[in-house]
This record gives structure tokens, C-alpha cells and sequence, in this order.
RNA sequence: CGCGGGGUGGAGCAGUCUGGUAGCUCGUCAGGCUCAUAACCUGAAGGUCGUAGGUUCAAAUCCUGCCCCCGCAACCA
């Protein structure tokens, strides 16, 4: 259908913590993009990992008693196990102690150095020493850090990044690409943002050795920016411009990022890549935040989320389909255990999987547990199966946007509208005045179940796969082709359970 | 005057760019159906669209002032 590339990321994780909701919500969103453009039969790449290098991690590594190497080695997993844990198929994983990523992150810092965007200046602060900590300006209180240690002044030699140079060209750039931020009120706040002014920005650090090497001066390990920003290039086998991948995905990047990194992404790495003479991702998009119960999620409230306890309780479906379809992606939003409970029993129970339910089970008792024959389609068969044919395209058009919220809105209004057309059509009148028409209807529902299926599975693998074995579907007809491959009439079904339970 | 976002029936949102009978989901109430996971379908009640003024034949929508809420201010998705 499509031939097009896409290559979508996350962020790379931290490894100072175990991962939160935040991390499972932007990898869920890549993941459920990943999977509708490879139904459709783009060529994906979708990379996540983790960000292993830095002095939080040194030091917990320090207090753990623990190398750092072997600190991150049992972090890292802990991130793979959630990839896991809510069926999330990333293309590859990567960690940023890895050889390719020192090679590619030094590649780019020859880059800015050989266009001289890189100089040796000092970098300046507020140190506590009790904390190992440089605290902002606007941090200090009373001339001490927020938890109460007392501050110096402290200077240091630092390699800076030419990032005022950049102010005009960004700005350029954000107008002439629209399309480069999103949601839009985010690139408004970006461009307001650079239009502020930009300050050069400090890209190396000498208080600490757990990091790349920055080029001739082992003094010094780069600072996250040039860095950390680097792997969207490393897993494409930067620095190899020649490489396929490299080709094939870099123009097509989209960036899936939380509202809380926004700056780095729409701001310091395009400065980056404009300086170091490479292209642009395509975009990037910034999603927002959750709270829980209407409270701001934070360790202090012990309110946390934890995405390995939220599937084990809910299964992973219903987490999946509740986290992508109860907020705008963008926008902030709520989880609460009773928009859980309605959500997961009125979309999932009530109306896709009793629609489901209702109609398999009349075939199995009515049609002697076979896919029903189809005759003469009529208007109302016509209406309720285009409205199905018609999602495919919708739902591109709303990936393309990350409007992920609007695909789940598109698959409930069919849903909703085969709800409907089983009241008109009644097919259990039908049973007793025209078994042919009463054929007919089940088959056209059928086949709008597995429209339906088909389309919702990068929301909900597990679950429509098992819709799709109700339905007798093989599984070589579950892609975007496969929606071209009607049901075979006469094909033995199996007894058809629940698959959504009600929460009560 | 730091920057940005927002204030729409009980709750959560869309609509604002491109003025023209206020829409969706949930909840509430009434009815229908009986295939189905006490699910499904239909209908009704409920809003002077934060506020004050302005432009206009016409304003949730454009302009101005004010009030309130939230986020950001450079390592939390």
C-alpha cells in the first residue's frame, strides 16, 4: 500500500531510575505508530533505549558499591523488561555505552569542531559541595542550594557550543517548517522561546570521568547534549552517511518526546545538526503529562505509577488502549482508577468486544458455527462497510500527525455504527423470515469486525489477534493487504469467548 | 509589564485560524430491543461559551481591558 520510510524514536531513558509511567506512555505511543505504519507496509524503524553515562549515574554506581558498567548493565535490563511487559517491538535498543555510540558521538564533536563551533570556555555556577551539585541562579535560596547546603562560586574550563550563532537560523527554519514542532502551541512557545535569545551552552564536563571522551583532551567527557542527542544518528550507523539505513530513515525521523525535553529537541539538536551540516528529523512531537486522581505525580507524594504493576493488575491491553485513547496526544491528562474502569468497560467491554461477542456468538448458534454466505449487498450493507474500508487512510492521515487520540476515535465511530446497524438489521427476526438476508447481515458484520481487528492491533496486539482467530482470519491476512482478502463463507469457527472482561 | 497554554451544560473535551441556529464522550432521566459481557439502540433534560466593553446585520469565534487556573525559565515521559 505505502511504500514509504518512518523512523520513529523515544527518547533515551535515563538509567538513574527505574522507569515510570512517563517512559511506558512515550514508548507506547511510538510503539503503537511503529505498528500501524508497518501493517500499512512502510519500511519502520522505531528505536529506544537508554542513557547510560553522567554523574548521577557514577555516583549511584559509587553507592551501590557497583562499576558502573555492571550498575547500567542491570538498569538497562529493567527498561528492556517494560519493552516487554506492555508489548512494545522496538526495531533496536540502544545504550549508549555502547562502542558504535562513543564512536558516532565523537564523530559528531569532530564535526562542530572542524566548523568551528566548538571553543574552550569555562562553565559557571552555584556548587554545593555536600551535594556534588550545580544548582541555577534562581535555585538559590538565601545564598544556599534548595536543600539547604551551603553554595560557591565555582568556575571551570568547559568546551562550549556556538549556540547563539544559531538564534536566526533556527527561526528560519521553524517558519519555514511548519510541520517541524508539534503539537502546534509547542512550536509557538519554541519560537518565542529562541526569539528570547540563546545563550552558548556548555557541552563538556571535567568534574566527572562516566562518559564519552571528548576528542584530544581526555580531560573531558561530553555533556549530555552532543551526546545523548547523538543516538537518533548512532542507530542509523552514523557516522557512515553512506550507510542504508542512514539514508533510508534520517529524513524521515519523527522525534516522540515528553513536553519536558522539548527545548533539547526543538531547539539544541537542530542547532546541532545545522552546525555539524547535517539534515533536520522531519519532526518532532511533544506529548504531555499525566497526574494521577488530579495529583502531579512526584516520589515526594509516593504517588508514582508504576507501568509493571499497572498490566499485572489491568493485563496489558486495556493499559495500552486506555493510555493511548483517554487524553489527546499532547495534551495533558488524568489516570484515575474509575476513567480506567469506564474507559476499559465502555469502549472495550460494551462496545467493540460485546459488538464482537454478540455477533459470533449468533453465528455460531444460527450459521452451525461457520462463516456465513453473502448475497445481495444492499445500502445499508454498502454504508457500514465503506465507513470500515475508509479507516485505513484515516488513520495514516491522523499517524502522520501523531493525532493517535483521533485514531482511536475513528475505529469507535465503525464500531458504533455496526452497534447500530445489528439493531436495525435485527438479525434475530431475520432467523425466522429470510435466513439469506440473515446471512448476509452476520457476513457483512463480520467482515466489519475484521476491518476493525485488523486496524485496532497496533493498539491492542494480543486481543485482536485473538478477535482475528474468532473470526478465522489466518495470519498472513492481518496487514493492510490483508484487508483485501474477504472471509471465506463455510469456514469453521471456534467458540467465541469474552475477549474484553468488565472491570466491576 | 519574562514566556507559553487554558477558562464551553454535572465531569472531561471539540469547535475559535476561514464570525452565521453550541457538538462529542461519560453521567442523569424516559423508552425500545432481547442477538450479546445487566451489554446494545432511540429520545429527553441540562450551557446568557471566565468577565467588562468594542467591531458587525450577526461573536464561543475578531479587537481591547480585567479576573482566575496551569506549565516553562536550560539533566524529571
Amino acid at each position: 500500500m505505502s511504500s514509504k520510510a518512518v523512523y520513529l524514536t523515544t527518547p533515551i531513558y535515563y538509567v538513574n531510575d527505574v522507569p515510570h509511567i512517563g517512559h511506558a506512555y512515550t514508548s507506547l505511543a511510538a510503539d503503537v505508530l511503529a505498528r500501524l505504519y508497518r501493517l500499512s507496509g512502510a519500511e519502520v524503524m522505531f528505536s529506544t533505549g537508554v542513557d547510560e553515562h553522567g554523574q548521577k549515574i557514577e555516583q549511584a554506581a559509587a553507592t551501590a558499591g557497583v562499576a558502573p558498567q555492571a550498575y547500567c548493565d542491570k538498569i538497562s535490563q529493567v527498561f528492556r523488561d517494560l519493552s516487554q511487559a506492555m508489548d512494545i517491538k522496538e526495531d533496536v535498543f540502544i545504550r549508549t555505552t555502547e562502542e558504535r555510540h562513543k564512536a558516532a558521538s565523537q564523530a559528531m564533536w569532530n564535526r562542530l569542531v572542524e566548523r568551528d563551533q566548538i571553543y574552550l570556555g569555562s562553565y559557571s555556577g552555584w556548587y554545593a559541595v555536600s551535594d556534588e551539585t550545580f544548582y541555577a541562579e534562581s535555585e538559590i535560596v538565601d545564598g544556599k542550594a534548595p536543600s539547604g547546603s551551603p553554595v560557591q562560586w565555582v568556575e571551570q574550563p568547559s568546551y562550549m557550543f556556538k549556540l547563539s550563532e544559531w538564534q536566526e537560523p533556527l527561526l528560519e527554519y521553524y517558519r519555514n517548517h511548519p510541520d517541524f514542532i508539534g503539537p502546534d502551541s509547542r512550536r509557538n512557545e519554541v519560537m518565542r522561546f529562541v526569539e528570547g535569545g540563546l545563550t552558548d551552552l556548555s557541552v563538556s564536563r571535567s568534574t566527572f570521568k562516566w562518559g564519552v571522551p571528548v576528542p584530544n583532551d581526555p580531560d573531558h567527557v561530553m555533556y549530555v547534549w552532543v551526546e545523548a542527542l547523538t543516538n537518533y544518528l548512532t542507530v542509523l550507523g552514523f557516522p557512515d552517511l553512506e550507510s542504508k539505513d542512514y539514508k533510508t530513515f534520517w529524513p524521515q525521523a519523527t522525534h516522540i518526546i515528553g513536553k519536558d525535553i522539548l527545548r533539547h529537541h526543538a531547539v539544541i539538536w537542530p542547532a546541532l545538526l545545522l552546525a555539524a551540516d547535517l539534515p533536520l528529523p522531519k519532526r518532532v512531537f511533544a506529548h504531555g503529562w499525566w497526574t494521577r486522581e488530579g495529583q502531579k505525580i512526584s516520589k515526594s507524594k509516593g504517588n508514582v505509577i508504576d507501568p509493571f504493576e499497572l498490566v499485572k493488575e489491568h493485563g496489558i491491553d486495556p493499559v495500552r488502549y486506555f493510555l493511548m485513547r483517554e487524553i489527546s496526544f499532547g495534551k495533558d491528562g488524568d489516570y484515575s482508577e474509575s476513567a480506567f474502569k469506564h474507559r476499559v468497560n465502555g469502549d472495550l467491554a460494551n462496545d467493540l468486544g460485546n459488538l464482537s461477542q454478540r455477533v459470533l456468538s449468533f453465528v455460531q448458534k444460527q450459521v452451525n458455527a461457520q462463516t456465513p454466505v453473502c448475497g445481495e449487498l444492499l445500502a445499508a450493507d454498502h454504508h457500514l462497510l465503506d465507513m470500515a474500508k475508509a479507516l485505513p487512510d484515516q488513520l495514516l492521515a491522523h499517524a502522520d500527525n501523531q493525532e493517535i487520540h483521533k485514531i482511536c476515535e475513528a475505529i469507535w465511530a465503525v464500531v458504533g455504527e455496526a452497534n447500530r446497524y445489528v439493531d436495525a438489521q435485527q438479525p434475530w427476526s431475520l432467523k425466522k423470515t429470510d435466513t439469506v438476508r440473515m446471512e448476509t447481515v452476520l457476513y457483512v458484520l463480520m467482515e466489519t469486525i475484521r476491518h476493525i481487528a485488523i486496524l485496532t492491533q497496533p493498539l491492542m496486539p494480543g486481543s485482536c489477534g485473538r478477535i482475528l482467530d474468532a473470526l478465522g482470519v489466518g495470519d498472513d491476512h492481518r496487514d493492510f493487504k490483508g484487508l483485501d482478502v474477504p472471509l471465506t463463507p463455510g469456514t469453521k469457527l471456534p467458540v467465541p469467548e469474552p475477549i474484553f472482561p468488565r472491570i466491576e
